[in-house]
DNA sequence: CAGCAAAAGTTGGCTGGCCAACTTGATCTG
DNA sequence: CAGATCAAGTTGGCCAGCCAACTTTTGCTG
């Protein structure tokens, strides 16, 4: 793959000297070296250079490729094998697993980025929007204190002008007050909360099916008692604070939900229900 | 990343390898160095050593601690950050976000494990075994040449006897023939097959809504047409090979999935469902 | 005392090197 | 020719060090 990173191209010439203008370079690729391998790698390997099952060069050789070191590239193949592109065994070469598209964090957060990316056009109606005492399950999820308030939306998702998702969501008063300022005509609140400093790092997702209650119903178009796939998400911004406790319920055939792990890496996990 | 734990992980079946002189005498939770620090870390999380939302010793105090270097450290805080138990940011340290209970990878792929693992009795009935040649979503799933065969069968699974579950798997040959020759009441295929050096190391996994179709109602007790929480798993050996292709469907409120993403590493994602 | 600037503390990122463990293919041997 | 042995190639793991970027604390200044 012929694209020889451009902040190393030049490697002898002035590698350290030049930090600045070539960190800027750098960074709308990626940032990171590694961060710029790993996207020059999944390219070339969704496009097939590599072939279905074939083998990639070694990491030595990579290094050189790059002008990098063989850390560097273990790094960059790193973020391959936890996306389950490739597979990653002593003693022998690592072997293209799949090219899947992996969506990005932001794609997996935002209902509106991930319709955008997939080129439908995504909308959004506020139904409600209340502030009240957050109740014990609330407290707990979002970690307040006793007392404390939440505002509670509820939103009516769509794909080109077609229902999908009722999206209940639970916001901490300091997240909420920027919500509730927002018009409700706002497409996306994930973006417009980032635009006032609030980011979204880490989240924790459960998915299960629940049946369709008479609000759901009401506002999806289908039956009382239907089926929906339900996915509950924490999300709490860098420091670890939770910012975000929704519950979204999709039409069945609209979505599905997609994961790879490996003995390697594993964040999926299988729950039993006596919960909720 | 989950995994310290005995059972698969290490397959260290021939432990003879010395190498491990005093450093195995820590733990012998997993050979490596990070392994042993991530593990002992984790404990200590899950066990309220740094409060709900505290604040994790630097990395340089904990090198210093485990007596190994910050690299080792550092390798050993990846795994707990892509497990979502703690939070990464540059210039502070690192943050307790949850003492969320992750399952390895095994309890993950099998039902049987993942039973047992919740104090459940797990159960099996194999209800058919048939062999013919592959389809077409088949051999791509399998990555098959046309022509080849494959073993399909039909399973009932259940807890404490009550059913739970409808496991359709389909095996390329060389898996299949072994697994035809298990007598019909063992529990878990997973664990017999490993014993016949089929090891299951990666696993991509898609999670939605299907309805039972006449079969699913016949097995699990529900009405035709009721909803089903449908896991298709794709999973393959330590070469990238495809080992199983399955499609397991759940009565509701029997399980959930879960799974953690971040910025930082992210293997979920969501599709639209047009195929299919 | 408020606000700003400097300093200290901490993680992210990259390099270079070394050895062990493992896989694969070639070579030798009976 | 089958099987064992050996050598080369490759990844896993660990170390020591360095600098940059960022956060938090401290201390100074107006």
């Amino acid at each position: 793959m012929g694209r020889a990173l451009s902040t190393t191209g030049a490697q002898d010439a002035g590698a350290q000297d030049a930090g600045t203008e070539n960190a800027a370079a750098a960074q709308d690729a990626g940032g990171a070296l590694y961060r710029q391998v790993a996207a020059d790698l999944r390219e070339a390997i969704t496009t097939g250079a590599y072939g279905e099952a074939g083998r990639l060069p070694a990491e030595g050789a990579l290094a050189e490729r790059y002008g990098v070191s063989r850390g560097t590239v273990r790094q960059a193949l790193a973020v391959l094998r936890a996306d389950g592109l490739v597979t990653s065994r002593r003693g022998t070469r690592r072997v293209v697993l799949g090219n899947a598209r992996v969506q990005s964090f932001s794609e997996l957060l935002s209902f509106t980025h991930w319709a955008r990316s997939m080129g439908e056009e995504p909308g959004g109606r506020l139904e409600s929007l209340i502030r009240r005492p957050a109740d014990a399950a609330e407290r707990e999820q979002l970690r307040l204190e006793p007392g404390a308030e939440v505002y509670v939306t509820l939103r009516l998702r769509t794909l080109s002008d077609v229902p999908v998702m009722v999206e209940r969501t639970v916001y901490p008063s300091h997240v909420g007050q920027l919500v509730a300022q927002l018009p409700p005509d706002v497409v996306s609140h994930t973006e417009q909360l980032r635009e006032h400093g609030i980011l979204f790092t880490d989240a924790d997702h459960t998915i299960d099916v629940v049946t369709a209650n008479a609000e759901d119903a009401k506002l999806l178009g289908c039956r009382r008692g239907a089926p929906l796939l339900r996915e509950r998400r924490r999300t709490t911004d860098p420091t670890g604070r939770p910012v975000e406790w929704s519950q979204d319920r999709y039409l069945p055939g609209t979505v599905a939900f997609s994961v790879h792990n490996s003995l390697a890496t594993s964040a999926l996990s299988r729950h039993a229900r006596a919960d909720d």
